[in-house]
DNA sequence: TCTGACCCTGTAGTAAACTACAGGGCAGGA
DNA sequence: TCCTGCCCTGTAGTTTACTACAGGGTCAGA
């Protein structure tokens, strides 16, 4: 009884795509914050949770680390706070994609010009990613 | 001596740009093939493993894992083979990457929008990034 | 009332890709 | 000769992000 108010764990997760399991971890993780419980100990999610979660999935499809994405949802977790340090990290944060974007197209870059120069149909011999892969065109280091 | 024959796997491991260990890491991954050794028991390297290090490590780069990387390694091995397959590994990987660039593009400009717009003392119900990011999307799905 | 799906905690296992010893052997220069 | 630095094997630990039980309680429909 009491408030029907809220999603059971399962039809978060069902809705976020996600496991069951997975959202106690992230909950454990701090990345979800603890829900109400019912009377018997059942979490009952509230709908942000979901959008939350959403949000996580999403920002791990981009490449995020939970710990990023940790911070990345204290920019809106803090209220009343002072303002500048959510700032610096919002900053911190879109260096941080920017950085990544550029990353990412420096690889496709060199991935679609290797797609492109290899016709499919051929031997691997004349395959040009293989050999464009084998070459030591730089030097070590990198993410 | 006439040592010409080989590197030893600190040389091969400073030339590749990667640790010790992990050279032999790979070794019992697959990787790389188990080179000579000598007399006493130590792994002399040709130079070819250089050359195969560095392919590994640029197909790292690009965003290959080193499952991947097993196969395309694999594949080179098979001059008269097909590169219909190397081909299809590069283009899934530039599709992914694609993808994540246009999704980071969209992030960087919520999150850019939230820098210049909140001062910081506005309610965190007007900071719209999990909004934003919730909705950037689509079904349930992978990684 | 009963049953089966769902929830709880707590612990442990998995996968990927390393990384770090421990305990010993060799090599080459002072 | 000795010392230092590199090499060997084998095992175990690390990090990230889950995923899988075990053992038990709860809820809603037939």
């Amino acid at each position: 009884m009491t408030a029907t108010q809220g999603f059971t764990i399962g039809q978060v997760a069902r809705q976020a795509g996600i496991g069951v399991e997975t959202v106690r971890y992230y909950e454990r993780e701090g990345l979800l914050p603890p829900p109400p419980r019912s009377a018997s100990g059942y979490r009952h999610y509230p709908a942000d949770s979901v959008r939350r979660l959403a949000f996580i999935r999403h920002a791990k499809a981009l490449g995020f680390s939970l710990a990023d994405i940790r911070e990345l949802l204290t920019l809106r977790a803090e209220p009343g706070a002072s303002s500048v340090p959510v700032r610096q990290l919002a900053q911190a944060r879109l260096t941080e994609i920017r950085e990544k974007i550029a990353a990412l197209e420096k690889m496709q870059q060199i991935l679609g010009h290797l797609v492109d120069e290899c016709p499919g149909h051929v031997p691997t011999a004349e395959c040009p990613i293989l050999d464009a892969l084998a070459e030591t065109g730089d030097r070590p280091d990198n993410t």
